[in-house]
RNA sequence: GGCCCCAUCGUCUAGCGGUUAGGAUCCAUGGUUUUCAUCCAUGUUACCGGAGUUCGAGUCUCCGUGGGGUCACCA
């Protein structure tokens, strides 16, 4: 079983969505369960209405889960656990409070008390936390691309399992649920690599036994802010694209540049992945973005500029010569349906080629249609092309207006106007 | 600062001791297109530095340098 456990506390970021991405995608190759787990354990930070949102991303994306639940539901059974551990000595109860951590580590001033002081303090009403003890031995994990992974005993300390409000930290809350729940596989980032040792050193102390692999994938860095996935979303980019991009980054071996998510179901090896942090790069985004739009669904294209025409799908498949996002083909393609602009050098020519358009049968070629308009018109070919393709398209440049004719034809009337 | 990871064109990368260091993207130029773009062709651009090991090092070792991560009652 995978597990994929976002933090609902703000916007998806990249680096979040390609951990979901291969999540999903190592359960389909080991015909595992995927599930979603909203880590929400932190009351303070969760958002309300970003569970939502987070379940919609993944829907847009077609990662399909098993099962979703709530981190804050199962909160009394991790305290149960923390107070087991307590009981075994496994854990303590500490009321250093934050003084001795003046930017300095624990200081295991607290660590032999145990659970008779912990009635004592309850009584007294005294605040204090639960705290692990830490490992006498190094931790070591199985990470598939980083091989044996061993953080010894001075990286971790004792660390809080049961906070001041007796709710259970993260890790510890995370370590429960991937317990109880048998996952067998984590994937998560390089800035988790010492939760993970964390995380085993819990599960050992609970008894724990199955083996866990773990992926600690790179970041992607990027000198933009906030790249989350709604960001692309607005810039105009699809699901089929941004997989694509985030499975490409990094991995060495691709049959393809281009594929689609089942595609590298067949063939992605976590193995193959590099180490090396990657830089977010908008322009191969974009490159790809453009090859998947090329390859959509004409009908579904157009309804995405409110058409239901797969005409208009074509015809926005000509601009991706000079557009690679639906933001950007939007603003091609609204400006021919548009009321055209006739203030400028050409306006005279407009007018005069509205006229006829407007008075003209339906014609079916380009070739017809520019012999019927010249002979109308009376203009030279130097004086016609520009102000038609603007009276047609509303732009100066665009494709070849004989490519484009064979699909805007059925609007004309509307169009030359 | 301690510890961990990483280091090839601007970017993503191929390369497992002997290559004209390859591909993709981007960029530039030429051709085609009645215009721009597309398309096709061509081209510029890279082994972080220094010591070793070796007949020979992008490739192995060490030391620098640079980048990233991590050291919470944050998740």
């Amino acid at each position: 079983m995978l597990r994929f456990a976002p933090l609902p506390i703000g916007d998806m970021h990249i680096n979040e969505l390609r951990v979901a991405i291969l999540s999903y995608l190592i359960a389909q190759q080991k015909k595992e369960r995927f599930i979603v787990r909203i880590d929400d354990t932190d009351k303070e930070k969760v958002i309300e209405g970003k569970d939502t949102e987070i379940m919609q991303i993944l829907e847009k994306f077609a990662l399909n889960h098993d099962t979703v639940l709530h981190q804050s539901e199962k909160m009394h059974l991790y305290q149960t656990l923390a107070i087991g551990l307590l009981e075994k000595n496994k854990a303590f109860v500490c009321t250093c409070g934050d003084e001795p951590l003046q930017n300095e580590r624990y200081s295991g001033r607290c660590f032999e008390a145990d659970k008779e002081e912990l009635a004592k303090l309850k009584n007294s009403c005294t605040p204090f936390v639960v705290r692990i003890k830490k490992p006498e031995l190094p931790i070591i994990y199985h990470d598939a691309m980083r091989g044996e992974v061993e953080s010894s005993q001075s990286e971790i300390d004792s660390f809080v399992i049961l906070d001041a409000n007796g709710t259970p930290t993260h890790n510890f809350a995370s370590a429960c649920a991937d317990m109880l729940l048998g996952v067998t596989m984590i994937i998560s980032t390089q800035a988790h690599i010492l939760d993970t040792a964390k995380q085993k050193h819990i599960k050992m102390q609970l008894g724990y036994e199955e083996v866990t692999d773990y992926v600690h994938l790179p970041d992607i860095l990027s000198d933009q802010e906030n790249l989350t996935v709604k960001w692309l979303f607005e810039q105009g980019f699809i699901p089929d694209a941004i997989i694509n991009y985030l499975l490409l980054l990094g991995y060495t071996d691709s049959p393809s540049e281009i594929f689609t998510l089942p595609e590298a179901i067949e063939w992605f090896r976590l193995e193959k992945l590099s180490k090396d942090t990657v830089t977010f790069d908008l322009e191969k985004l974009r490159f790809i973005n453009r090859e998947h739009l090329k390859k959509m669904n004409d009908r579904d294209l157009s309804t995405l500029f409110g058409f239901a025409d797969a005409a208009i799908g074509k015809l926005a498949k000509l601009y991706l010569e000079e557009a690679s996002t639906l933001k950007e083909l939007e603003a091609k393609i609204h400006p021919i349906f548009a009321p055209k602009d006739f203030e400028g050098v050409w306006e005279p020519q407009m007018r005069t080629l509205e006229e006829i358009i407007q008075n003209a049968p339906m014609i079916d070629s380009f070739e017809a249609f520019k012999h019927y308009m010249l002979d109308q018109s009376g203009f030279e070919a130097g004086h016609f092309f520009k102000p038609l393709r603007l009276l047609l398209t509303g732009a100066e440049y665009g494709p070849e207006l004989c490519d484009i004719y064979p699909f805007i034809k059925p609007y004309l009337l509307e169009i030359a106007s």
